[in-house]
DNA sequence: CGATTTGACGAACGGTGTTCGTGACGAATA
DNA sequence: TATTCGTCACGAACACCGTTCGTCAAATCG
């Protein structure tokens, strides 16, 4: 068995079954994990898992190979919500129902949207969103090199956009850090940021979540035909 | 003093210089966390700073407030090796290489690309590259709002590029977890992935890189016209 | 010269992931 | 039925991490 698949398999069954106590599962370690991360502190760790599992850290390492593999799992769980549409809508809503759709359940917390791109997503799940932003841009008209490639930046940017979302890194907060950095600014050292520096803390997140997403649509269906 | 300039005032000079033990300082920190990010494992901590400076964790706490302040010095203190170019230049080829030079310098390791995103970057060094491409972008011709927006996209684009890039996630290596997993979907089930699963392993990084940023720039220089 | 500030630092606290050794149980075997 | 065997549960420990507290000595000030 040279490379195993972390997805299959979800249940190793355990055949001890304790009178008192429900049998440890790697779905009941994964639901508690998801629990957590979209609860309280948004913080997940494997000895909280255990605890609140009413056992040991070391037990989870049956069912776990990993804390990289736990959040794998809990990761691709979350994708679960992804809604992908149905296939005779327009492309282009359907795009970007799906985009929004993605960067909301990665914006539940600052924990997923870290896993989102510190761990390559490649579940059911992720194979599935794939699945669909595939069957879309082809009906979008794009060359499959280029809708390939383009799966990979619109994850990424999503993850990306989830991340500054999630961190709270709302540019228009009266006490943001980059208000304070850029009014600090003067005219003379960098005279454009200065002039800019409105424009810089304009616009709901909303207006710029959608211009993300309309820069990456245009740039990816002009790509490969000549500059302007 | 209701707000401070963390980036202000970067020696504070300690008073005290004992005999044989070059005194501590901010420099001296940052210094040796740099050191230490772009070398061995790449894992900076506070631990192994003051062991590396011949001193305890807590004699830091003098001169930093948090990790987190350290952490955003420390991402300044590298971007100063980001290249700008100069204003002469024709603004297409100018913008390309200040990106490359962004994402270059953040892929020098995992842990410099991490911060990239996880703090937002707003240094001296930090603002000379938002000068630079304002600069470029209002060459271009683009509306100050949009130029506005697009360097926080851009920043961001470059700074998930170089973490993919740095992580090592290389959908072509023969062992990577993406080409396994592509290689187990089947075509009924996916059949799209399934098709494209050459397509999705193709390509060098820099191709990759460099098609990244032409579609960037080519969906920011469209925005605001209608769509085709 | 004495008082006061302040940098340095040892020790400790609470947290993390991970490993090891040891049981105890169910299932398969003799 | 009795015995072995593989596997799961789990306590304890290890090696880290960031951070705080209290103390001590040196440098500076009055």
């Amino acid at each position: 068995m040279p490379s195993r698949d972390p997805f299959r398999e979800s249940t190793v069954a355990s055949r001890r079954n304790r009178p008192a106590k429900a049998p440890l599962s790697r779905d009941a370690i994964v639901a508690e994990a998801l629990r957590q991360i979209s609860q309280d502190g948004g913080g997940m760790s494997l000895r909280k898992i255990a605890t609140a599992l009413d056992t040991g850290p070391a037990s989870l390492y049956a069912y776990v190979d990993d804390l990289s593999e736990l959040q794998a799992l809990v990761l691709d769980h979350a994708l679960d919500e992804v809604t992908v549409g149905e296939t005779g809508e327009p492309w282009r809503g359907r795009l970007e129902r799906l985009l929004r759709s993605y960067a909301e359940v990665l914006s539940k917390s600052p924990t997923l949207a870290q896993l989102a791109f510190q761990t390559v997503a490649v579940g059911p799940n992720a194979l599935r969103i794939a699945e669909a932003l595939l069957e879309i841009l082809a009906e979008a008209g794009v060359e499959p090199t280029t809708a390939a490639w383009a799966i990979d930046m619109m994850s990424m940017s999503m993850a990306a956009i989830a991340a500054g979302h999630a961190y709270g890194v709302d540019p228009a907060a009266p006490d943001s850090p980059v208000r304070q950095a850029i009014n600090r600014v003067s005219a003379d050292q960098h005279p454009r940021v200065h002039a800019a520096r409105e424009d810089i803390m304009s616009g709901t997140g909303e207006e710029r979540f959608a211009w993300s997403i309309d820069v990456l649509v245009r740039g990816i269906l002009s790509s490969g035909q000549p500059h302007p």
